[in-house]
DNA sequence: TATTGTTATACTCTATAACTATA
DNA sequence: TATAGTTATAGAGTATAACAATA
């Protein structure tokens, strides 16, 4: 008898399938923590995205894939919370140019680190083996979510 | 020299930061797949919960983890778009039992196969070690998701 | 009394259309 | 004219509180 039936599947329909189901249950889990209440998920997506620098309303309202109204709400909502600060660009001042403030950096540090911290918790469960599988396994999904 | 700088961090907390970017990252790619904008993600959540048979008003509002007059407006607009029936339970007449219709079915069938065949393109892409890779971390997920 | 669900009310997030200010 | 952003308006999703119907 060969030990078909305990072999994980590879076929790329059913892998996906599974894999798939996989990924989406994960990642619910991981976006429940640290979402302590402070702040909504799209407020907190703006945040996440004024962590590597500022950027404009404009380019806010795309990243997100959201309309400019949209964005003027919510980055009014943030200016209210103190956690990000908006200024008028000096050299075409249609433009406002959005960035973390102290406070926000800390709360987009903080979750992120609660996140991470939740998942941590689950692999050190894990064997050396398994760790390897998933470590790269994480080179191959980055790749897919690049592509 | 060694090849440490080669080798995908297996560290919990480094892996752990990798791998969470990874699986957010690669969600969201799969969750804009076949959100064919018939349906808001609310809605959809909804038909996919009832994809395993019919469920009281009151278990959908757990399962979704809403309070029960959101789901109340939920139902209501799936009823109008004719996606789910609505039926009072003959043994309690305070309860309402909630299924898909044929529509609705058709309509999950189709989007989570949509979801399915994105992922399963980038996987063809693959080599067949690494699709054995993948699905080993599918187990080990599949594990996680239910802790 | 306890449970299921609805109605009333309010707030957030989103969209489109029309507008203002700047380039 | 074109672009950046706001205001006006509307609809979906959510919540809590108060209520009706049934058990």
């Amino acid at each position: 008898m060969s030990d078909e039936r305990l072999a994980a599947p590879t076929q790329p329909g059913v892998l996906a399938d599974d894999l798939r189901v996989a990924l989406m249950r994960v990642s619910r889990r991981i976006r429940l923590e640290g979402a302590g209440g402070k702040v909504t998920p799209s407020q907190f997506s703006v945040l996440a995205a004024l962590k590597h620098g500022p950027l404009t309303l404009r380019e806010l309202a795309d990243r997100e894939q959201v309309q400019p109204p949209a964005m003027t709400r919510t980055v009014a909502s943030l200016v209210e919370l103190r956690l990000v600060a908006r200024v008028q660009d000096q050299h075409d001042r249609r433009q406002a140019v959005v960035s973390l403030t102290r406070t926000g950096r800390r709360l987009v540090d903080e979750t992120r680190n609660q996140r991470t911290e939740w998942l941590a918790r689950r692999l050190v469960e894990l064997s050396d083996e398994e760790r390897r599988t998933l470590a790269v396994a994480t080179e191959i999904l980055q790749r897919i979510g690049r592509s």
